[in-house]
DNA sequence: CATTAATTCAAACGTATGATTAAATCAATC
DNA sequence: GATTGATTTAATCATACGTTTGAATTAATG
């Protein structure tokens, strides 16, 4: 990791949490970075693949501390299913804590959710990790019907997605959020384990009902 | 309204709703509008402008309608505060029924706060809307810091919104979402209803603590 | 020190962008 | 049916885009 790499991935990370990826050139980057245009497609081939590198750089850890989580809360389960508390924190935590040392990388990911290019993403790299806890809260609330786990799924990646999008920036009267990241993460897991334990709408058929 | 201009709204609505804003052309819409490329600027002055013209052609039904539901509830509550589920229905119910009809202008407001468009157009034609619901959810969750309350709504505003990004267009495996709108209204209130009414966190200091 | 590889550089590539112009066409009114 | 205003058209503006090139520079190796 030269020097070179290093400011413009910091840049790039910067330029497309604010103004997202599409919204962001090759040229403001190499400005605020101080290197040369060329640079970027010398390191980094081009700015997909940039993009890439820039989002594994920092997402492989979170999404590897995640496994760690999810691996030591399953072990301590055995045969039980493994509390929706825990696999919340094991999910949300790690992304959340980098609000405070990685504001533009958490900046980045919301961002990413919201240019519909996370999807992509998360089909090269993050599938593995999205399948296990897929399965685990499959098993934390066996009343949901399969359906029914999906959506409340989506709407909690909806509201950690927002809120790392806005946590820090937000700049609308009514919607600045003066709290800490260790507050917003009580905070999100409260609002999601309501969420998630709310009764279920639609009578379950996962399993067979005579 | 001319054809013209509702040839390209519609047509904007589309690919704004799928690229983004950043990530649409001008050429882009006009070439599958089937319109010449001056007619943007002829009718709507720029492009900016004439996301400006398609967000309020629906937004603006859409808060109007908002704000008629609420007036009902508060009529009908009289002096009380209106119950949390019937300002949730109020907020909600307008934009998620629109997925059905005008699947496009869902997955566009969806788009825009992800590209950080939002804040900018709600500050322009949404703020009374948000104001009168930000006092009447205070007044329904009088247990709420403000604090609390702001991080909450924005979470419910999270799961809104990345609900309508992807409640329709979802390609990945494990998150494919098949229900219908009214399911998916009804699931969305049970979640944020769950959320909302979870226990405050923090002591609330809103009025004087002896 | 000479040689070689890795990196940086300025310049240009071709294409695309949002915006503008003035002429051409259309529609309505008198 | 000529005149006026509204609309559409093709062509072009200046600028910006992602990418590529080949020479200049630096760093490392023998």
């Amino acid at each position: 990791m030269t020097e070179t790499q290093g400011k413009i991935l910091d840049t790039a990370e910067r330029l497309f949490a604010d103004q997202g990826y599409a919204g962001t050139s090759l040229r403001q980057i190499i400005a605020a970075a101080g290197v040369n245009l060329a640079a970027i497609h010398y390191h980094f081939g081009s700015k997909e693949e940039l993009l890439d590198h820039l989002v594994m750089r920092k997402a492989g850890p979170v999404n590897a501390e995640r496994l760690a989580l999810l691996d030591g809360y399953e072990a301590d389960a055995g045969a039980a299913a493994v509390p929706v508390e825990k696999l919340l924190q094991a999910f949300l935590e790690p992304p959340l804590a980098r609000i405070k040392g990685s504001p533009d990388f958490a900046k980045l990911m919301g961002r990413l959710y919201g240019e519909g290019l996370m999807p992509l993403i998360v089909e090269k790299h993050f599938q593995p990790m999205v399948n296990r806890f897929l399965a685990a809260f499959g098993r934390a609330l066996p009343g949901l019907s399969e359906t029914e786990l999906a959506l409340r799924l989506q709407f909690m990646v909806g509201a950690m997605s927002h809120t790392m999008l806005f946590a820090l920036q937000s700049k609308l009267p009514g919607y600045r959020l003066p709290c800490d990241g260790a507050l917003l993460l009580r905070e999100l897991m409260a609002f999601v384990i309501g969420g998630l334990r709310a009764p279920a709408l639609v009578r379950e058929n996962t399993e067979e009902s005579k």
